[in-house]
DNA sequence: AATAAAAATACAAACGTTTACATTTTTTGC
DNA sequence: GCAAAAAATGTAAACGTTTGTATTTTTATT
């Protein structure tokens, strides 16, 4: 049983002008282009604007020139903290730019973001921002044909297709794997999540496996383990890992995963990081204040995020070329108290 | 210097009609009652849309229908884990609504509301999901005065002005309250975020005061602490607490404060829960995996959140009368490692 | 096969703005 | 003060759909 929504106390531009006594049009303008119309003017229908509650609808402006104000953003997933600084960033600083964003995440499933990208087309999006470098053809033909500017964000490669502002992912593995290194241990572990299709995984373990290859060292395959992306699991592989055959250091792919191999190292009670240092990547929120705390590089995510609004937004007036909008962010490494040198 | 978007590639519903060779009214309905549409016909529009890549114009049709398609999100924050679960479960189900979500975060600042829901009203959202029932008068008039349909979610209160999906916070505080004084707890102390102008956190610890009075307990008033709403702060001032008068339990009035506070055991040296019990309130990601694991009250965000999704898609079809869309959501009680009878 | 009733489709008028273009008002230069 | 130029404002035609009403086609009935 469809409802029309009744329009109660909602005046229109109509209502406002009238009220002003002026056209329309003048009203118009004196949202969009204020420097266009007298002070007097301009006073009048402010005041007529407030005294009716005027809300303008964007709606109708796009729907003749265009331009919803709206931003997209896809993410892998909101949950698991992992990116919420970036949305809420990203958000914030979009809504400085009187811009909304469209929210949705794909669950790590690309193929989700088809139905994802035809939604926020139909709600014409000003420009939309993507998580990571991989993605299939079909959501970036349908959006390229609409002109509708892309960025990705969170991953920084100097040779990617589309704009990228992020971090490079291949230099934080390899600066924790290095660390590791320099602190004199051999006996590594990796604790990376799946790699298809998430750029950043990919890149991370890359970083880390030419850092293991510089140094010469030869890791065996059963050292390199896959891991769900939560603590749970991390934990859980881990203990297993303590119980068959611990290593005197362990790599993880991020700081979730980490935690979920320290909380592995406290229910075996087997000391971090006097028995075994443990690394992350990624620096989230409370990762500093772990006991231990947790050694990490940091991925500036307010940062990104904050650029990442300006970018697209810019993008969205101006056109684009791709190529110059690309932004790589500089990493922080944080030595904390999860490693320790090996004597 | 602004742009006007090129129609490039960009077929509307008059390329479609032509394709198809029927009129445009009949390409609209094939989409919106395809049931009123022979079967022949509909098959030649819908491949002629598929053929010229079609995407139809929601603004345009909200123009008209005045639907969008869109609801609102506000939350005080995307950040802190606290709401992703929230966030994630409510989008995704709207996304099955075949509605998007336009997300927004005030900071925890209320007055931050007026100029969000503003910008939501601009767009036209078809209804707004606020967390927590405390708000002010101004944003809660723009939204009904223009009949959008309001949803209150995370807290429930049988009272409550504004219909709510949510937990009974008060009942939170009670549970774990009561669990500690069952195990013989009398040297408590209170570790509550800031209770003005948050409805959570204030049920919450009128809930909890109110299982001490009942046990006849009475709380000398420097132990209840007010703590900021992260980790860092709560592990700051929980190391404070352990060295000014270290009580036997402490009840936080979140998991986040939960966890900092476990921290701050850990950096001094106390064990959790030999020398002091430890409860929270949430069960947020990871509060399970902790060692100890933490004793908390679980709010099931994600069946909230999809409850929400699922009631505010109902109220923007149906039209609404408040009341019977409240629902209580029951809280689950976990008793795992952070507390011990005290003896 | 003719007619009435029902179903499918077409026509055209909204929806609430923006913006060329036309018109009016104000300012400027002498 | 007057004409010309500049600035401010008004008029009306878009924008891409939906939907009430009119028309055509199909189906049912005799």
């Amino acid at each position: 049983m469809k409802r029309k929504r009744s329009r109660k106390g909602a005046p229109g531009i109509v209502e406002v002008a009238a009220r002003a006594g002026v056209s329309i049009a003048t009203v118009s303008r004196a949202f969009n282009e204020p420097e266009k119309v007298r002070g007097p003017t301009r006073v009048r229908i402010e005041e007529a604007a407030n005294d009716l509650g005027y809300i303008r609808d964007r709606m109708a402006g796009t729907l003749h020139n265009r331009f919803s104000g709206t931003i997209g953003l896809i993410v892998p997933t909101i949950d698991n903290a992992i990116f919420a600084e970036l949305i809420e960033s990203f958000s914030a600083r979009l809504l400085d730019h009187d811009r909304t964003t469209l929210i949705a995440s794909n669950g790590y499933d690309l193929a989700q973001e088809v139905p994802i990208v035809r939604s926020l087309l139909e709600r014409r999006i000003d420009g939309i921002a993507l998580v990571g470098l991989d993605h299939e053809e079909v959501p970036l033909t349908m959006l390229s044909q609409r002109d509708v500017p892309i960025i990705s964000i969170w991953n920084y490669q100097q040779d990617a297709t589309i704009p990228c502002i992020g971090s490079d992912n291949h230099q934080a593995g390899s600066i924790v794997t290095e660390h590791i290194l320099n602190l004199g241990h051999k006996d590594i572990a990796f604790l990376f999540p799946e790699t298809t299709n998430n750029d950043r995984a990919r890149n991370r373990r890359e970083g880390a496996m030419r850092a293991i290859a510089a140094s010469g060292l030869n890791l065996p395959e059963e050292r390199i383990i896959t891991c769900g992306y939560n603590i749970e699991t991390a934990k859980r592989i881990t203990r297993q890992l303590l119980n068959d055959n611990p290593p005197t250091a362990i790599i993880c792919g991020n700081d979730v995963i980490a935690r979920g191999a320290i909380y592995a190292c406290h229910a075996e009670n087997i000391p971090v990081p006097e028995k075994i240092s443990i690394v992350g990547i990624g620096d989230f929120t409370g990762s500093s204040s772990m006991e231990p705390g947790l050694t990490t590089v940091r991925f500036h995510a307010r940062k990104i995020g904050k650029l990442a609004a300006d970018v697209i937004v810019n993008m969205s007036e101006t056109g684009f070329d791709p190529s110059p909008f690309s932004q790589k962010v500089d990493l922080s490494f944080y030595d904390r108290g999860s490693t320790r040198r090996l004597n």
